[in-house]
DNA sequence: CTGTTAGCGCCTTCAG
DNA sequence: CTGAAGGCGCTAACAG
């Protein structure tokens, strides 16, 4: 029925290993007889068999990338830049490597089931985005899991992620959310706000509280009292931003300025601001995080921080495919650049 | 080494038959054996090798998407989508279903590539996304292709480009981006407008030419001349919105609205407009098209035609799946909403 | 440079 | 319900 590998060795009057060979072109063969078999293979309009050929290879040209939701572009963003580092000739028989993108939502038990299923593909490579859930049983358990990936032949790669524990091999490309944090909130300090609302992603993940940690750094720093009413934890969506944003608005009417924990919900805040008839930034000033590609077109452009999520993805794609050197220890911290933009400003007299 | 089913079998003192038997859970087995060759499998760590079982079984579960860029929200969505659809028990051995994301660029040569390494994968299923380069030769190679992998045994879906001659068995779920175009412009010219700019996307895209088909033959309904002056083209990003926006305002100050092929092109006219120091919609109404999410945050809001995305991008994955019927004929037509907002009003006097 | 020979690890008839 | 046996299509030593 479909065409084999002996179908095409056959019509070249040559043996299949030979054909093998001249697909995966790691090994001598006369230009003579590769002519001769690449005609074979175009006239029998051939494919090769992938789980055939990674069976025998024990190895796949598969690279996983875990990402929350790739709909998001703080995840697409991270997602593209690795594709077009794995991209190109090295996989196997002249093929390319192919992205497997797997959307665990965040949830623990997804990214095991997915690594999982990635080290069941034999995946030649794993990336694992987004920051990590704090929970010790989890975090073992994927820890371990990592472990495993790795000693099975994967290179593992975290991007945006802390280290793992139990996965000693796994090259960690971290974000400085905490020092982005700290800076963000110190800029707003500097412009004279006191009274500053702060809307947290979800609990016991490590980038919502790194990020915290940083304005509350900030704060402390400063000596401004950090009132615990003024810190609301939601998802990292518009409407928890638009939602909290309200009820910051009703706890302390006095507020001058809200920090987002990132620009999504940033916008939401926007949102609630001017739907209260409050102007940016004259009224509130406001702030985000990650600098998306949309951040610079809200009204007023919004003040942020950016993170090289493109350069960061790309450069654990070459990691994966072992085209550059590992960080020293295996970790690298990536910096955050602090974009002052029109949504800050100095606070109303009062 | 890696621990393989046949020590699963010796652990649990069966056959290994059997094994893969429980594994698949597509054949009786008595719930005591079941219960130790699970335990075996829990103790040696088992996990299987999917390309042996692709092989033996002559699938797998890998389900290929095709887009442009994956960065891109447009197709992050669909993607996203897919994906939701595509998981949950239903592949090989209880396992789930993986997503291979490919950005092609929009490369007819690229998408040829990705399709060819899908057939290797033997994927059991491909969605291709966004619109098809019109150009005869690529059109039918790919046409020829996605014919093969139908073929093959790997279900096609299109979603949101037009049906490919040449692959009768792919079913697609196209947009109405005429009828899109067609709507914007005919709200623009209810409102007043005479003099429109148009930034059309690239062209011989089938995306482009349906809406800006849709553009004139609602200019052509209302009697208004189509000066091809305010026609421009370029890529579907933000910087061609910026450049088109000035080039047009320098050939037609007199110009009172600007049609975008699509929102992220439109946001690029808003900050052209609003950097020649000109207001919307008072001097100059924008629309776009696809309604993403960051366009209800442009200020003013973004006027659009709301393309149902995420559901398009379910339907694709139910029908991949063969969890929906297809619709008759194997073609469906989505159609857009035009979403009337801020940016948009009645021309200025002049 | 090329052919021969064994598997890679699993699935799936076919018996029992 | 379970075991035995063959083969899925390809690659990777070895010989030559």
């Amino acid at each position: 029925m479909t065409v084999t590998l002996a179908d095409v060795a056959a019509r070249a009057q040559v043996s299949p290993a030979t054909v093998s060979r001249v697909l995966n072109g790691n090994y001598p063969v006369a230009a003579a007889t590769r002519e001769r078999v690449l005609r074979a293979v175009d006239e029998l309009d051939y494919v090769l068999n992938g789980p055939a050929s990674s069976l025998a290879a024990a190895t796949s040209d598969l690279v996983g990338i875990l990402v929350n939701d790739i709909a998001d572009p703080f995840f697409g963003i991270m997602a593209s830049a690795v594709q077009s580092e794995i991209t190109g000739p090295g996989g196997r028989a002249g093929g390319e490597r192919m992205a497997v993108v797997c959307n665990t939502g965040g949830s623990p038990e997804r990214e095991l089931t997915y690594l999982t299923l990635l080290q069941r593909q034999r995946a030649a490579a794993v990336v694992v985005t987004g920051g990590a859930i704090e929970n010790a049983p989890h975090a073992a358990a994927i820890g371990g899991k990592l472990r495993r990936l790795g000693e099975a032949g994967s290179r593992v790669v975290l991007c945006g992620r802390p280290p793992a524990d139990d996965a000693p091999d796994a090259v960690a490309l971290t974000f400085d959310n905490r020092g982005g944090g700290r800076r963000l909130t110190d800029h707003l300090i500097g412009l004279g706000h006191r009274r500053i609302g702060y809307i947290a992603g979800p609990t016991e993940r490590t980038t919502t509280r790194h990020r915290l940690e940083g304005h509350q750094e900030a704060l402390a720093a400063a000596g401004v009292a950090d009132d615990p009413r003024l810190t609301l934890h939601g998802p990292y969506d518009r409407r928890s931003g638009y939602d909290a944003t309200l009820e910051l608005l009703r706890r302390a009417p006095e507020l001058t300025a809200v920090v987002a924990a990132n620009d999504t919900v940033a916008l939401g805040a926007c949102a609630a601001l001017r739907d209260r008839g409050l102007s940016i930034p004259d009224d509130v000033s406001v702030a985000g995080f990650d600098d998306l590609p949309f951040s610079i077109d809200a009204v007023p452009a919004l003040t942020t921080v950016r993170l090289p999520l493109y350069e960061a993805g790309a450069r654990a794609g070459r990691i994966a495919m072992g085209r550059e050197e590992e960080p020293p220890g295996g970790i690298a911290t990536v910096h955050g650049e602090l974009m002052v933009r029109g949504s800050t400003g100095v606070p109303r007299p009062y």
